[in-house]
DNA sequence: AAACGTAATGTTATAATATTACATTTTAGA
DNA sequence: TCTAAAATGTAATATTATAACATTACGTTT
């Protein structure tokens, strides 16, 4: 259980680097183009190794986005519900933890009688270094 | 400017009504089969009126599904943030409105050196028909 | 070691979602 | 009525993601 997290396999180890290298989210194509040298052929491949990744919370998705970023939170509890900040000039993602996020968003979700599991919050903006060049 | 909401042209008003008439978020080509008897026959024609509608306010979009829902808001303020709470069981979808969320993101921004401008929250969870079934 | 079970892989094809390009028509407003 | 902006029609194509199925890797049980 706890040490799936350790036994990567090397198509999934392939496209973790290559998302804990990047500075912003990548797309499920551009990785593919990117480590086709690293005998990484077919878009199934990259996206076999995304489900497991996401599974296990090493990487999450930008919805709005289509693309891919990896969790830098040791043992992230995001394997379900994240929350984003995201530039809108440079692209850089920040992601949220704790679980104020999840206490509020349970507590707005009973109020209107529903039932709470998860969430994805994109929040769009400009992020510190931009702000200052705009 | 606020008649543009008014005055929808055909095709507008042909995918404003199914989207209306639907108890759930509509795909686009799930629109584009739908209503191919009245005239629409490209995705193309679809996608040129949900960007009108989601524009204006009347249509928002469900990131995480692909899929798009008819405001029941008067005069929706929710052009560029939105939040859903979207039954995992029935797929119905119900949106918050209001400002609470907005000071809430902008504040949270704020602690994280992020300059806030929209947000898009998605909720999953069981609505209220499908929490007592389950 | 041999057989087995499970997860992962490789490969091809295709499905599902969305946009580009460009010629034409409609519409609202001066 | 003229005109500029908006909307339309049509075909092609781009982008994102999954289905189907045969094969391989590898740990576990005999």
């Amino acid at each position: 259980m706890s040490l799936e997290t350790l036994n990567l396999t090397k198509n999934q180890q392939t496209v973790l680097d290559i998302l804990e290298s990047a500075s912003e989210p990548l797309k499920a194509y551009t990785i593919l183009f990117d480590i086709q040298k690293k005998g990484i052929k077919s878009p199934l491949q990259v996206y076999r190794a995304l489900d497991k990744l996401i599974e296990i919370g090493k990487v999450h998705k930008i919805e709005s986005r289509n693309s891919y970023v990896a969790c830098k939170h040791e043992g992230c509890n995001a394997k379900t519900s994240t929350s984003f900040l995201i530039c809108e000039n440079c692209d850089s993602v920040t992601e949220l933890t704790g679980n104020n996020l999840i206490s509020y968003f349970s507590k707005l979700s009973e109020k209107n009688n529903f039932n709470y599991k998860k969430h994805n919050l994109e929040i769009f903006g400009l992020c510190e270094n931009c702000k200052i060049k705009n």
